[in-house]
DNA sequence: CGTGTGATTGACGCCTGTCAACGTCTGTGG
DNA sequence: CCACAGACGTTGACAGGCGTCAATCACACG
C-alpha cells in the first residue's frame, strides 16, 4: 500500500485530496530488490519516484567509471525530479541497495501540480534549494579536508540521517567501497582509517556495522565545531 | 539604468509588463565597486539582487577562513535567491571582484511572483535544477580528479562562461589565490601548475591575463572527453 | 621610501593512491 | 559434501602528488 501523500510531513503535504489521487494510484507503485537500477545517468527519465521504503544510492559515474555517491533517499523523499523539472538527462544514477517499495509519479503530472499548486512549488523548490546548499557545503569540505576529516564527517551525516538504533550501531550497512565513493578516496583508504578510528575508541567494527562510541571525539576528528 | 527586466533572455523573460514593473524602480539599482560585499554567508538576507554587470564571486568559508569559491554571476544571472526561497541563511559569501552594477528585488516581492506566476516559478526551479547538476557534477569532480586536471578544467569552465576575446585571452583576471580557491588547492600549486601548463605550450601568462593556445591540449590534460 | 599585496621558487615530508598478495565468506554446481 | 569462483575485506610496500613553510622578488600606492 502507497503512504506517498498520506504521510504528512512529506513534499505532497500542500496537496489537495483531488491532487492526492491523482498522483499515486496503486498500480504505479512496485518493488525493487537490493541491486535494481531505477534510472541511469545520461538517460531521459519520464517521471519521478517516491521512495515508501528501503534505501537508494544516488551517484555519478565518474573516471574509469568510479562511483560518486552524492547522496541516499529514504522513506519520504522524492528522486528524479531535477531531471524531470529541467528537462535535462539524468545526471546521476539511482540504485538500491536495501529492498524498497517505490511509488511513480509521471512527469506530466508532476509538472502539472507545479505549475497549478503554488504551495507544492514552493515546497519543492525550498527541497531544490536545500539540496544545492548542502552541494555547495560538500563542495567545500571536499576541497578543503583531508580525507580522514571527510570520513569522520560522513560517519556524522550517516547518523543525522539514518539514526542510530538502541545499541548504538548505524542503521545502514555499506560496504568499504561505498564508503570510499562517498568520501571520494580509495577503498584501502577508508579500511586504514577506520582501523584506526576503532583503535582510537571512537567506533566498533562488527563486519559492515557500526557501532558509535564517541560522538564528540567523531566531531573534532571531522573538524567540526 | 537598470535592464534587469527587460532582457530577453534572463530569468524575468516571463513576466507581465505590471509584474515587471515592480521588481525593479531605478532608486532600487546600484554600483559596486571591486571587493564589496554585497551580502554575508550566515547572514539573513532581505533579497536578491540582479546583475546588470561586473563580476560577482560566490564564496564559501571553510577550514581557517580559507575561500572555496562556488561559482560567479554576471550580466543577466539573479544571486541570494535560494535563501530568500528556502528562508535559510545565506550560505555563501557574495563579492564583486569586477565593478558591478546591480538591481535589488525584495524578498516578499520574488516570492509573491514566485507564487503567482507559474511560468516564472517553473523558470526559476529548472534554473535551481541546473545548479544542483553542475555542483553534483563537481562534487565528482574534485573528489575523483587530481588538482593537474581540475586545474585544466576550471580554465575551459572559466573560458565557457566568460569567453576569450579577439586574441584569445580569457576575459576574466582572477589572482592566482582564487584559482586556488576554485580548484581547491594550495596557491603555490596553482602557481606552479599554470607554469607548467605554458612548458607544454597550453596557455600563456601575461601577468593575470591568460591566453589560451591548445585547447584540445587543456581538455586532454583535464580528462575531458 | 616604506608598506602591503601578490607572484614565484625551493626544500621538505606526509598523506594518500596504487599495486599486489592474501584471507574470508557466500553461493553455486558438480 | 566438496571444490571453486567471485565479491569483499585486509595488510604491506612504495612512490609521488601536493600541502606547508620560508625566503625572495615584483609592483603599486600613500
Amino acid at each position: 500500500m502507497c503512504n506517498c501523500s498520506t504521510d504528512l510531513n512529506n513534499i505532497f503535504r500542500h496537496l489537495t485530496p483531488e491532487e492526492h489521487a491523482s498522483i499515486s494510484p496503486d498500480r504505479n507503485c512496485d518493488y525493487y530488490t537490493r541491486g535494481s537500477v531505477i534510472y541511469n545517468e545520461g538517460h531521459r527519465i519520464s517521471g519521478c519516484f517516491c521512495v515508501n521504503s528501503g534505501i537508494i544510492k544516488i551517484f555519478k559515474t565518474g573516471i574509469d567509471g568510479k562511483e560518486q555517491i552524492i547522496t541516499f533517499a529514504k522513506k519520504g523523499d522524492i528522486i528524479g525530479f531535477r531531471s524531470v523539472l529541467s528537462g535535462e538527462l539524468a545526471c546521476t544514477t539511482a540504485k538500491v541497495i536495501e529492498n524498497s517499495y517505490l511509488c511513480y509519479i509521471p512527469g506530466n503530472i508532476l509538472i502539472e501540480l507545479f505549475k497549478s499548486n503554488a504551495e507544492f512549488s514552493m515546497d519543492l523548490m525550498q527541497l531544490a534549494c536545500k539540496e544545492l546548499g548542502e552541494a555547495n557545503a560538500y563542495i567545500t569540505d571536499i576541497a578543503q579536508k583531508t580525507v580522514r576529516e571527510r570520513l569522520a564527517e560522513v560517519l556524522l551525516i550517516l547518523k543525522n540521517d539514518f539514526y542510530l538504533d538502541n545499541d548504538q550501531f548505524l542503521q545502514i550497512t555499506l560496504t568499504r567501497e561505498e564508503l570510499a565513493n562517498i568520501v571520494g578516496t580509495a577503498t584501502e583508504s577508508v579500511i586504514r582509517l577506520l582501523s584506526e578510528f576503532k583503535s582510537d575508541k571512537l567506533i566498533e567494527l562488527h563486519g559492515r556495522r557500526i557501532k558509535f562510541l564517541d560522538i564528540p571525539g567523531l566531531k573534532k576528528t571531522a573538524n567540526i565545531f
